[in-house]
RNA sequence: GCGGGGGUACCCAAGCGGUCAAAGGGGCAGGUCUCAGAAACCUGUGGCUUAGUGCCUUCCUGGGUUCGAAUCCCAGCCCCCGCACCA
């Protein structure tokens, strides 16, 4: 554990005591920052970690900028996670108990206090607070600068009485609609699942399939095949049964179905009222004759194994030409023939593919040149036969083009005629709809034990982002908005652009009633689109103890619109007008919300909802201003997962190594939007560097040093690297602020270090100090906060102000004799490798003469006029100036140095140039020298001259 | 399939037409310091060369544009993310 640890926790108490990062309105320009409260079902890891340390970041930099910064934080507890954990810790699902007893422990050492808080955890709002609590603990261990007089969950009063409001304003505008929804439902616990109600729901991935029900006249009734793509009707050629199976005959809506048994559950839960007349054997079917709904063409039943009566009406229709399985279940009964079932061979040969679709690359019969082509068996090559109708699904819906014995619908494209088709026979009466599971593994099942089904429900309420009114005002706010990286505008647009009705209501989970209809609860990203108003406010209403059962919409009216009388609403709130004026200031002080900062993955959904109800709700000048995002992160090289172990916790970085480190390892490992791949040992030494910075500042003196060349270049990178860093931090750059800021400005004084003595050295680290640890505050502030108090401030560095950049100090011509320096000690070395002389005496460095110079600088002049004329140079200078043309080229200079200087460099380097070399220097000039080789001494390139 | 982002030396990661054999960090090797180690500091980390240099081969693969490409264009291969109720 390093000792900065200690640190870290001093100053987290001190900021706390001191209420350091609270904000109220002051007469001072605004920043209001936030980042989306976390879903606290558990304990924050670094994963989350990264979102909250670049928006503390942010919020640091802007305080430190002299913004009157807001960053405030809340916890989110609506939906349904926390409720099935705590199920099934009801349940006593020991895998579920033990995950949590070990997330508590992270915060608690008492075994026994563990236990207990765990078994309380079959209440759901016991997991909801007492977690809150902890992302609160964590989220300070970080040394997040938040506001916490504004804490609150998303299942209190306060904030369902504001999400409510928000809702009646949207329905108001007609935004909410009410529809029937299929979701995936547990038949045993008659309840709807998500996916992590689902016995490994993270791997299988159920969905919800929408499948097409063909209906084929049979005697009185229809036999009810399940297709996904109904276009292939014009190719079927006979229906398949599985005769091992069990079918009934059902009354439906004035109609008589024929479908397998275990089709009933699905259509009871799909809501669809049915009597069953009777119940037969597959076999029953097999050999009778139906027609084909769309063109009346008689059309023979026939056994097929490969039918799974579990699977959509557990009836299929049989199209060779384009489904694989088809082709081969028809091979095979060829093969075998039918006589048992009274079918004769003759009838079995007449059957033939049909082709109805044309696809680039492939024949008339694409089915059966995947089945040769992939060397399929029969149709028990499950296997082959599922990835060949996969590729000739995706190839033909893309590609392919229906023939001319489609009807009205040849020359249509598949993609297209699949829906035309379906439309077309449902408005005849002959399709319908059927909802299936669809997942990797089946059947999917609940984590109670029982089977997953799709049920509709009824009444279910959507918000209606598919309105085209609301989607305009979506665009016109997003149109206003800053967003960083800007290349993610256009995922937002295209969100707005395909979002439509998104089902707002859920029958359980924790959250805020529905208001239209109590029964219902908001669903948990509904909920949260316009909270940072809420922000604004709730710390007071908390402060004048406010009923929540007054808070009446008259209320939020007034503090959001200033709409109504303030004096009629207060008295009903029984509170000052005084007040309730106080609340409204604050909302208008505060918003617009200035920047919103997360990861890249809520664009699809949360951020956009927050553009929409913002732009719903709120006037124009209300509309947020920006967005930041980044990038997501993986941990030792993979995606985090309790199974790969590679989750590691907030506090567990605290506690074994240090928040600062972190903090600085994760704004610099990778650019905010890049995945950023988390290594512990990567951190570890970064805790280094974190504590060699600290010596570094801490053993600083106030010494007094010369301003020799060396120390002007370093002071001159120094302000040029805060510059620049200032600059990137204005697009939120945070990975190249860090490397400016520290890296750079290490790296400069680690070379300083060898050119002056440590009294000097020391001397100049002090004087940089404190303009230094203002600009490292936002990235580790608590090393930061300690190093301020022991140079003697005792204010907060957290509240002080970015320093001025010295602009007097940043010296371009330093910087290059510095750099000329070190090349010439660079040269010198090499040179008296390369010089092979046993025992070399004196190291000759001449100076290039005056006129040489001269020379360069007209140049240059003439350069920066535009062309060079070099004839009228060489008239000026003479002949002997001419190889200096090709020489001036090759260099690309760019800043002439004039020998005063070039001299006194060398002058003040030259103890050091020979402790390096162990060789004496002899400085001279060209004029002056009878060395030949020292006619080649160039400006900024003297000759070096080993006897 | 659609949409978005990528493939850079041992690893992570910057660069996005010339100043690039490619920043920075990690690792590794050598050195200074030390009784020794850790830390710290310095040096090296494609190859061959050289009085401070020059050359060759490199930035997924293959083509192309250009006086010039890691950087631009085309094709291919591969990876990641989202595609909807899950927060």
């Amino acid at each position: 554990m390093s000792f900065l640890r200690e640190i870290e926790k001093k100053w987290q108490e001190l900021w706390k005591r001191d209420r350091v990062f609270e904000a109220d309105p002051r007469k001072q320009k605004k920043f209001y920052i936030t980042i989306p409260y976390p879903y606290t079902s558990g304990a924050m890891h670094v994963g989350h970690g990264r979102t909250y340390t670049l928006g503390d970041i942010i919020a640091r930099f802007y305080r430190m900028l002299g913004y009157n910064v807001l960053f405030p934080m809340a916890a989110h507890v609506s939906g349904t996670p926390i409720s099935s954990i705590s199920a099934r810790i009801a349940r006593g699902e020991e895998e579920a108990i033990e995950l949590y007893k070990d997330t508590v422990s992270i915060y608690e050492s008492d075994e026994k206090k563990v236990e207990e808080i765990v078994m309380g955890f079959k209440e759901p709002e016991q997991i909801a607070n007492y977690f809150s609590d902890k992302v609160k603990e964590d989220l300070s261990t970080l040394g997040c600068s938040i506001d916490w007089r504004r804490f609150f969950r998303t299942n209190e009063p306060y904030y369902n009485k504001f999400v409510e409001w928000q809702f009646k304003k949207l329905n108001a505008q007609g935004f909410i609609k009410k529809g029937n929804y299929p979701i995936l439902y547990c038949l045993r616990c008659e309840n709807a699942v998500g996916e992590d109600d689902i016995k490994g729901g993270d791997e299988i991935k159920a969905g919800i399939l929408e499948l097409q029900l063909i209906k084929f006249p049979y005697e009185d009734a229809f036999l009810v095949a399940s297709t996904l793509r109904a276009e292939t009707i014009f190719g079927v050629t006979n229906l398949w049964i599985n005769p091992k199976d069990r079918l009934v005959k059902i009354l439906i809506q004035g109609e008589k179905w024929v479908i397998s048994k275990q089709t009933l559950t699905k259509l009871r839960l799909q809501g669809i009222n049915f009597e069953v007349l009777e119940e037969m054997d597959g076999i029953q079917l097999i050999g009778k004759r139906v027609k084909n709904p769309i063109n009346s063409k008689e059309l023979l039943v026939l056994p097929a194994s490969f039918v799974d009566p579990e699977f959509g009406t557990g009836v299929v229709y049989s199209v060779p030409s384009h489904a694989p399985y088809d082709y081969i279940a028809l091979e095979d009964i060829k093969k075998k023939g039918a006589s048992e079932f009274g079918i004769s061979q003759a009838e079995l040969s007449s059957i033939q593919p049909i082709s109805i679709i044309a696809t680039p690359g492939y024949g008339d019969h694409p089915a059966i040149e995947l089945c040769k082509k992939l060397q399929v068996r029969d149709q028990n090559d499950r296997e082959k036969l599922d990835q060949a109708t996969q590729l000739l699904y995706r190839e033909e819906f893309y590609e392919g083009v229906l023939k001319p014995n489609c009807m009205e619908f040849s020359g249509m494209k598949v993609s297209e005629a699949k829906e035309k088709v379906f439309e077309y026979l449902k408005r005849q009466g002959l399709a319908s709809t059927l909802y299936e599971v669809v997942a990797l593994e089946k059947p999917v099942r609940c984590r109670c034990g029982g089977e997953v089904s799709v049920a509709i429900i009824p009444d279910q309420w959507f918000l209606d982002y598919g309105n085209e009114k609301w989607k305009n005002l979506a665009r016109e706010c997003l149109e206003q908005m800053q967003i960083y990286p800007q290349e993610f505008k256009k995922v937002f647009m295209d969100t707005i652009d395909w979002l439509h009705e998104r089902p707002c209501t859920r029958k359980r989970g924790l959250g805020t009633r529905f208001p239209f209809d109590r029964r219902w609860l908001i669903e948990s990203l509904s909920d949260s689109t316009i909270y940072m108003a809420f922000y604004t406010i709730v710390h007071l209403l908390r402060k004048l103890n406010i009923s929540a059962e007054r808070l009446d919409d008259a209320f939020f009216d007034y503090v959001f619109f200033k709409q109504g009388d303030p004096v009629e609403v207060a008295e009903r709130l029984e509170i000052n007008v005084a007040d309730l004026k106080k609340m409204a200031e604050e909302f208008h002080y505060w918003y617009p919300l200035d920047l919103r900062s997360t990861g890249t993955a809520h664009i699809q959904n949360h951020l956009t909802f927050f553009i929409f109800h913002h732009a719903a709700i709120f006037p124009k000048e209300y509309w947020p201003r920006a967005i930041n995002l980044n990038g997501m992160m993986i941990s030792e090289g993979r995606k985090m997962s309790k199974s790969f172990g590679n989750i590691v916790p907030i506090q567990k970085v605290a506690s074994q190594y240090s928040v600062d480190a972190y903090r600085l390892y994760i704004s610099y490992a990778a650019d905010p939007i890049t995945t950023l791949d988390f290594r512990i040992k990567d951190l570890e030494s970064f805790v280094q560097k974190v504590e060699k910075f600290y010596y570094l500042i801490k053993n600083s003196k106030p010494n007094k040093f010369r301003r020799k060349i060396v120390i002007r270049s370093f002071l001159s990178k120094f302000y040029r690297n805060l510059r620049s860093a200032f600059e990137k931090m204005g697009n939120y750059e945070v990975r190249d602020y860090v490397q400016l800021v520290f890296f750079n400005i290490l790296g400069d004084l680690a070379s300083l270090r060898n050119k002056i003595s440590e009294e000097e050295f020391d001397g100049v680290v002090n004087f940089i100090s404190e303009d230094w640890l203002r600009f490292l505050t936002p990235i580790i502030p608590h090393v930061c906060e300690e190093l301020w108090h022991s140079l003697g401030n005792n204010t907060y560095i957290s509240l002080e102000k970015l320093p001025k950049i010295k602009e007097n100090l940043i010296d371009e011509r330093m910087e290059k004799l510095d750099e000329f320096l070190e090349n010439l000690q660079r040269d010198l070395v090499t040179v008296l490798k390369l010089s092979k002389l046993e025992r070399p005496k004196v190291a000759n460095i001449i100076l290039a003469a005056e006129w040489k110079y001269k020379f360069y600088e007209a140049a240059l002049q003439q350069a920066k006029g535009g062309k060079i004329n070099w004839d009228g140079l060489i008239q000026e200078f003479g002949e002997h100036a001419k190889p200096l043309i090709k020489k001036f080229l090759e260099s690309k200079v760019e800043i002439i140095i004039p020998r005063k200087l070039e001299l006194k460099a060398i002058r003040e380097a030259k103890i050091l140039l020979e402790r390096k070399t162990g060789i004496k220097v002899k400085i001279s000039l060209e004029e002056k020298s009878k060395i030949p080789k020292a006619r080649e001494a160039l400006p900024l390139r003297p000759c070096i001259f080993i006897e």
